[in-house]
DNA sequence: GTCATATACTTCGAATTTTGAACTATTCAA
DNA sequence: TTGAATAGTTCAAAATTCGAAGTATATGAC
């Protein structure tokens, strides 16, 4: 059993390829993105960029996999630094919206184009390369986004 | 310059919808190995999968993001549970190298097999999206590894 | 209407993880 | 041979994450 490493390494399926790549490029990212945003914990950077729009705080704790509470903390230091607004969600009184101020907003839009430009120079793809994963990502990100894995894990 | 949201999210580009899609990647995955990985923490199971062959524990901290005292950690975890040993490296003997165990082969198979399962059903791509995905990420893989982002994050 | 139950978030103390500074052992260069 | 640099370790402090109990609102049964 242990032996087929040999095999796996020289002949990689597509899937632990594009896997390899996707953790590559991801921690590479983060790398950057400490060096770029000084004031933001990991945490909070990523509650930032999600905020492309109102979003309430249960679908973050779910979107970024967490625990309410820790969404609760997160979002307190997001406020505290003056980045978003809590305001009751008007479909739910017990759900809060996270809103952007145009401060959130401009931070945010700097992280994004600064992210930007990272994927050019980390990736390493010319345009069009660039276009054929952005498409392949868009699909990826639409798909998880439907469904959450369904069934199948198994514990 | 905060009035260019909406546009930016009407036609986001491609970079952006690249990134959009590995975090969301990266995530579900993550989300899924912490349901199989039983005993592993987090930063056990990352450095497992990163030991495809024996590594200095210096690498692994450049690789992995993170600090030495963090990858001491980590590894006395992995040597706890019998996954891997630490010998010297012959080259430099002030170094170690991790080496794993063949039940930590095992496992990191067992692992890697699995992660190949999730990226299909995560993805949703069919099998000839899936070679395209997997040559840009390849592609995407060696063009970091050689470089490590040139100069230029300016802080 | 009202009572019981479920949901959205908060609080806060405990558990886990990560960090950084001081330390040991080895290497490298002069 | 000596001094400076490097690889990893130790350990206590800092940061992060979690989980159980709590508050407020919603929803459904009667």
């Amino acid at each position: 059993m242990s032996d087929d490493i040999s095999t796996r390494l020289g002949r990689l399926s597509p899937e632990i390829q594009a896997i390899m790549g996707v953790y590559a490029l991801y921690w590479k990212l983060e790398e950057a993105f400490d060096c770029v945003e000084t004031d933001l914990s990991h945490a909070e950077c990523h509650m930032l960029i999600k905020l492309d729009q109102p979003k309430r705080m249960g679908v973050l704790a779910t979107d970024m996999l967490t625990v309410p509470s820790t969404i609760t903390a997160t979002a307190d230091g997001l406020e505290k630094a003056g980045l978003l607004t809590r305001e009751r969600d008007p479909e739910d009184r017990r759900a809060w919206l996270l809103v952007l101020t145009e401060q959130g907003q401009d931070l945010r839009n700097m992280l994004v184009s600064v992210a930007g430009d990272l994927f050019h120079r980390a990736s390493g793809l010319d345009a069009d390369e660039t276009a054929q994963f952005a498409r392949l990502a868009c699909k990826i990100r639409d798909n998880i986004l439907k469904t959450g894995i369904p069934e199948g894990l198994t514990k």
